[in-house]
RNA sequence: UGUCUCAUGGUGUAAUGGUAGCACUACAGUUUUUGGUACUGUCUGUCUAGGUUCGAAUCCUGGUGAGACAA
C-alpha cells in the first residue's frame, strides 16, 4: 500500500481529500503545516494556527488516519514573507500564495513528507494532474484546471516544476465544491460547514493593508491625477513588429508634471495598480484608480474612471529568467510565437493572446487590452484546461 | 478701500418658499486560498445671528468666510 502524506489544513477540501485518498487505497498520513506563528497583527493576539490544528487532528481521528504536524515557519518566513515585503518595498505586488506552493507545500513540505516515509504529497487544491509520455516513453506531467470552474486553483500552482508535479496528488480536483461539502457532511467531518478560507494563508483574519502598515514604514507623499488625454497615450508605434511589442509592453512612465496633485498618501508601496479604494480622495464624478506608483519619488498616479486609457495595456513583458514552463517540452525558442489563453490574476476569465519569445523576454500580446496589468503578479498561460507556463509580470 | 458673486454632509454638486437628491470618499457586508477588482447596503449636510411666512437651503438684514472685478 502506497504511503501518501496529505496536507491537512483544517479546511473542508483537504479533509475530503484525505477521505478520497483513503478510499482509493492509499495509506494516508495527515500532516498539518505550521507556517506562521507570529501573533502580532492578528485579532486579539490569538494563536493563529491552534484552532485549525485542532480541527485537522479531529478530522484525522474521524477518518482514522495517522496525523502529525510540522513547523515550517522559518522556511516560510525566508521564502515567502521576506519575498513579499521585499516586493512591496520595490513597488511591485507579489503573490505570496503562488510562492507558498512552489517553495513550501511542494518543496519543504515534500521534504517533510519524505521523513514521514512518503515520496508523494497530496493537497486539497482544485486542480487535476495527468500523465502522458513523450516519444521516448518518458512521462510528461500535465497540470489541468479543476473540474469545478468556479473553484479552479490551478493558477496558484503555476510555478510548479515537472519534478514537483510528478510527486503531487490532487484528490478533489475532479469533483465540484458542492460535492465536497456533501461528502464532508455525510461523513460528519468537523469541517463540513466551516467557511472557505480566504486571504493569504498566514495573515488570517487581518487585512493586508493593516499588516503592511505594521511592517513597512509610512512616508507621506502626493497623489497625482493624470488626465485621460495625456499625449503619452497617443504614442506612435514602430513598424517593426518586435519593436512594437517592446513598446506596447512598456508601462507608461509618469512624472509629477504630467498631472496635478489631488491628495496625499502615506506611502506609495502600500498601493497597487488598479486599486480604487483607500485613496480617500472624493469629489470626482467617477472613481479614481491607481495607474502606477513610483516608490523612488513616493508618488501615486491616478486616473478618473474605469475607461481611463492609462489603466489598459495590450502587451506585457516577462523577463527571460522569470519565464517558467510547466510543460518544458512546449517551451518556446527565441523567435517563436504561439497562441494561448492567459490570465493575469486569480479567477480572471482566460484571455486570448499571442506569446512571442524574443531575445530580451517573453512578450504576451493580448487580443484585447487588459485592465490593470500589475508588476509582480503572475501571468499564466493555458492551452484549453492545461497550464503550460507562467511568469512574473515585469515593470 | 469700493462694487459684484458665492457660502449645502469628508469632497464636488442638485433642489430658488413646502421639511434636502446625486456622484465621489469613508464604513460594513457579499464574492475571492495573493493584492486588487466587482456587487450590495449604511452613515454624515443647508456658515452664523436675527427677521418675513402657516411653512425657508431657497426671501430680507447684520456678522463671518471665500472668490472676481475695480486701483
Amino acid at each position: 500500500m502506497e504511503r501518501i502524506v496529505l496536507g491537512l489544513s483544517g479546511g473542508v477540501d483537504s479533509s475530503v481529500a484525505a477521505y478520497l485518498l483513503k478510499k482509493q487505497g492509499f495509506e494516508v498520513v495527515g500532516l498539518y503545516m505550521i507556517n506562521w506563528k507570529e501573533t502580532v497583527g492578528t485579532l486579539s493576539g490569538e494563536c493563529p494556527y491552534e484552532d485549525d490544528l485542532l480541527i485537522a487532528e479531529l478530522v484525522a481521528r474521524k477518518l482514522d488516519i495517522e496525523f502529525h504536524s510540522v513547523d515550517l515557519s522559518d522556511r516560510y518566513r525566508e521564502r515567502v514573507v521576506d519575498y513579499m515585503f521585499s516586493e512591496y518595498e520595490h513597488g511591485r505586488t507579489p503573490n505570496p500564495d503562488v510562492l507558498c506552493n512552489r517553495e513550501i507545500k511542494f518543496d519543504a513540505f515534500l521534504e517533510a513528507a519524505n521523513r514521514f516515509g512518503a515520496d508523494k504529497v497530496a493537497t486539497g487544491h482544485y486542480c487535476r494532474k495527468e500523465v502522458i509520455t513523450d516519444v521516448n516513453g518518458k512521462p510528461i506531467y500535465r497540470l489541468l484546471a479543476g473540474s469545478d470552474p468556479n473553484k479552479d486553483q490551478s493558477y496558484f500552482l503555476c510555478q510548479l516544476s515537472q519534478d514537483q508535479l510528478s510527486k503531487a496528488l490532487f484528490p478533489v480536483g475532479d469533483i465540484e465544491k458542492p460535492e465536497v461539502r456533501r461528502i464532508a457532511e455525510e461523513l460528519g467531518l468537523a469541517t463540513a460547514f466551516k467557511r472557505d478560507s480566504q486571504g493569504i494563508c498566514f495573515v488570517g483574519k487581518v487585512d493586508l493593508p493593516v499588516f503592511l502598515q505594521q511592517k513597512l514604514d509610512k512616508k507621506m507623499g502626493e497623489v497625482v491625477e493624470i488626465p485621460s488625454d495625456l499625449k503619452a497615450y497617443a504614442r506612435m508605434m514602430p513598424e517593426n513588429a518586435d519593436e512594437r511589442l517592446r513598446k506596447q509592453a512598456k508601462p507608461y512612465f509618469y512624472r509629477k508634471k504630467d498631472g496635478r496633485v489631488v491628495g496625499s498618501h502615506q506611502g506609495a508601496h502600500f498601493y497597487t495598480v488598479g486599486q480604487r479604494k483607500g485613496l480617500g480622495i472624493g469629489g470626482f464624478d467617477n472613481p479614481l484608480f491607481v495607474l502606477a506608483t513610483d516608490v523612488q519619488e513616493n508618488l501615486i498616479f491616478v486616473g478618473e474612471g474605469v475607461d481611463h486609457p492609462g489603466l489598459y495595456r495590450k502587451t506585457l513583458k516577462i523577463n527571460l529568467e522569470d519565464c517558467h514552463w510547466i510543460r518544458t517540452d512546449l517551451a518556446l525558442n527565441v523567435g517563436e510565437s504561439v497562441r494561448y489563453e492567459v490570465r493575469i490574476r486569480y479567477r480572471q476569465p482566460l484571455q486570448k493572446a499571442t506569446l512571442h519569445l524574443l531575445e530580451d523576454g517573453l512578450f504576451i500580446d493580448f487580443d484585447i487590452p487588459q485592465q490593470s496589468i500589475t508588476p509582480g503578479q503572475f501571468a499564466v498561460w493555458y492551452s484549453n484546461d492545461e497550464v503550460i507556463g507562467s511568469g512574473v509580470i515585469s515593470d
